[in-house]
DNA sequence: CGAAGGGTTGAGCCCCTTCAATCTTAGTGG
DNA sequence: CCACTAAGATTGAAGGGGCTCAACCCTTCG
């Protein structure tokens, strides 16, 4: 099931001569960013960063659409994002879909599995993605082997329900207006700190259909409302490129604070306030 | 701000004319119910169970509708329900409320808030609860100190984040009449489980205008939606006492499925499914 | 150049909201 | 024991935000 591609991850690394040769390098090489995220919240001594470059993991790539976890799987693995966009959503009787996360390069998407058994809802790939695949036993054990790393893994699946708290009140309270541009802004401040695109201007990782099964409208609805907002000056768009001209204004519009993707202090998150 | 009450706690623990001579032991007997629940998941030495045991904390009474921890606070601790209810909630521009989940006796609520320094919603006592303050710092220590008790208390908030992302499809994809229902059914499995009912009959914790801060939908029409389910012969109710006569057509209206609940093996959750 | 996926627009409808009145129940004080 | 009160539950009528259905358009790609 798991397929090795040392030809293609991480895009901009350009080692990819050197891979099949230095297996050790490339594996140190793909887990580097993964350091870094972890230490932005946690202290760790260059034993623990050694221990994390060390973790076993298998890289593969997931071509758009394909689902890489099902609910009511009993997954072996989390899988860290290299490259892409990836989504996380249940399906309801009736058959519509509940898109509940958005994930993207440096996002450990389903951390949960390291702990809980059963998968809860679905993973699915939105573009091409690259991903590296570890073991839920290996992320377990060395949680508890070194502490910091427990804590930074602990820290990252905590900051992951308080994005869920703040979509359950976007999808409970507020009106398709606010509610898109709620999702616009959160695009832009958490591409940003991913450094995948300028807090004003992004290219949107979903098709319109996508966007209304993540703010639980109508694709209808979700076109009407974008037409508005660009109608308004807000953003301006073409296809997925998104504008934000008025950054402070379609803040204030979306009710939006950043302050529940608590990001590392310094990242672009301070300046939505 | 913390106050001691040493003559109100768990009700039904009788040992109240003891309490001001043996703090060793009161301390003793408040978290037994904690050692309890978390070892229903992670095997724990006698060490083990003896440290959670040692845990300092404040006993506290809530009164009904008391905030506890506003949105914004850095607070200091983390709240173990002894008895009452509370829930979170976040409250979205136009002043509007969501609540975001609901806790009961054996919850620990706000757990984020050992490595989050920042809470972004509050908490609010449904009913007068009693509460056991414990510190941060020394529920952090203790999880680290002791991988056991660390494994327990993630475990505990990704459950929390499985919930979380069960409502967000319920209020994002679900029709009033389901989303009513499968609150209801939550209820009904979570009551059961902390030994406060039974599934099939059980005092609702909430008025319908809090319960329609849960499900995003306004008290008019989560009236109306009772009412039906009423007129159809799926509960009775009278006040805030539900009794449910049909539960598995019931489950079958509100779409439950309960495994998002990550309950212990042996719980009366496996009904539901 | 044709097909396919996705974006855009219109018309009509319905679920849920809003506003407002009435009813029920529990609690309080005389 | 009963009036009084307040919180919450219930019901009605009218309106609107978002949905449904369906058509058309635009871009990309083979």
């Amino acid at each position: 099931m798991l397929v090795l591609v040392p030809l293609l991850f991480a895009r901009d690394l350009v080692l990819a001569g050197t891979l099949r040769t230095h297996r050790v390098n490339q594996t140190r090489v793909s887990l580097a960013p993964f350091v870094e995220r972890l230490s932005s919240r946690v202290e760790f001594s260059h034993a623990e960063e050694d221990a994390i470059l060390a973790l076993p993991y298998t890289l593969r790539t997931l071509e758009a659409g394909e689902h890489f976890i099902r609910d009511g799987d009993k997954p072996l693995h989390c899988c860290l994002m290299l490259d892409g966009f990836t989504v996380r959503d249940k399906v309801v009787a009736g058959g519509s879909r509940q898109i509940l996360a958005v994930h993207m390069r440096g996002d450990m998407v389903d951390l949960q599995n390291v702990l809980l058994e059963r998968s809860d809802h679905n993973v699915q790939a939105l573009t091409r993605c690259e991903i590296a695949v570890i073991p839920r036993t290996a992320l377990e054990e060395l949680s508890f082997a070194h502490a910091p790393v427990g804590k930074a893994l602990w820290y990252e699946t905590l900051v992951d329900g308080s994005v869920f708290r703040e979509w359950i009140a976007n999808v409970g309270q507020r009106d398709a207006r606010t509610r898109i541009a709620h999702i616009l802004c959160e695009f832009a401040i958490r591409l940003e700190a991913a450094g995948l695109a300028k807090t004003s201007s992004y290219e949107l990782p979903m098709t319109q259909d996508q966007l209304a099964d993540a703010v639980g409208l109508t694709p209808v609805h979700v076109n009407r409302t974008l037409m508005a907002l660009g109608r308004e000056g807000l953003i301006e768009r073409r296809r997925r490129s998104v504008r934000i001209d008025d950054w402070k204004e379609l803040a204030r519009v979306a009710d939006f604070d950043p302050s529940y993707l608590h990001l590392p202090t310094g990242s672009p998150g301070a300046k939505g306030a």
